[in-house]
DNA sequence: GCCCAGGGATGCG
DNA sequence: CGCATCCATGGG
């Protein structure tokens, strides 16, 4: 695989670790639309247009260093899947999942989209950000950016509610009102525990949540989160007994360390693109 | 009508 | 602490 960085575009040869469709749909991004070969991918108020030839991905957009970041491209995932594939329960997971690579998101928009995403399904949280991006975000012309946090302090509950956010909305009522910018700014250099105490003080951030949010905004490679999927798959791959998804959560870190949150994706992937 | 979806808050022992 | 129960909402 071979990365050439240009001015407005990102050239990725012999893509084997590079898929976008996997990267898109292994569900840590709600803002995108895949369309035949052209995929748009959404992040705060940018937007890059990915299209996948044959043998060849072209990544362009204004924004081309974020991106650059944002599909992690210095981080080299044929030695990540070197050293996971040692997992047998890995394998199949690995091979189907190829392309996957972590995305380096936006904190404040991956606090307020796992909120969102609890006990929920994808769909309807795709559908609940994408009100929430028209009602409160900046038009930006043919799309709207993810609305900032002084933005969503103007919604109301009620607005929330009508976002199809249900019982979650008081929740994230009470953490947008009680988020100040200068705490976004500082949980970037926290250390990992004190990020992580502080995440959990935030109303509708819980364990699985708060992994998510460290995984996809802060970079924290060593959590894994465990949803309904991973909870469903864990004794079948793992053959460890327990219905805790605590225990569960730190069987795993302790099992797979700093690529948790790799393994993670790959296992959520496989599962929930193939088993009903 | 029932069950499920990238679970968390709350209360009770 | 651990555990049970409740919570909106749309789709299958």
């Amino acid at each position: 695989m071979k990365i050439t960085k240009l001015k407005n575009q990102i050239i990725i040869e012999n893509p084997t670790d590079f898929n976008i469709v996997h990267i898109l749909d292994c569900g840590q991004i709600f803002r995108y639309e895949i369309k035949g070969n052209i995929a748009k991918v959404f992040s705060q108020n940018k937007v890059a247009v990915i299209s996948t030839e044959p043998d060849k991905v072209v990544i362009k957009s204004t924004e081309i260093d974020y991106f650059y970041n944002f599909f992690d491209l210095d981080n080299n995932y044929q030695a990540i899947k070197t050293e996971l594939y040692k997992y047998d329960n890995l394998k199949s997971a690995i091979d189907f999942g190829y392309g996957i690579r972590i995305l380096k998101n936006d904190l404040f928009e991956m606090i307020v989209s796992f909120i969102i995403s609890a006990n929920n399904n994808i769909k309807r949280i795709k559908r609940s950000i994408q009100f929430l991006c028209e009602k409160f975000g900046t038009n930006m012309g043919d799309y709207f950016a993810f609305p900032s946090l002084k933005q969503l302090k103007l919604a109301k509950v009620e607005d929330f509610t009508q976002a199809g956010l249900g019982y979650r909305a008081n929740y994230l009522f009470d953490t947008i009102k009680n988020l100040n910018e200068q705490q976004l700014h500082n949980l970037q250099t926290m250390p990992f525990s004190t990020q992580r105490e502080f995440l959990l003080s935030l109303k509708g951030v819980g364990e699985k949540v708060v992994n998510c949010i460290l995984l996809f905004g802060l970079g924290r490679k060593n959590v894994f989160p465990v949803d309904t999927w991973i909870n469903k798959v864990f004794v079948d791959m793992f053959d460890i007994k327990t219905n805790n998804r605590k225990n569960m959560t730190q069987i795993l870190q302790q099992k797979f360390n700093n690529l948790s949150g790799y393994a993670q994706q790959y296992l959520f992937y496989y599962y929930r693109e193939n088993v009903k």
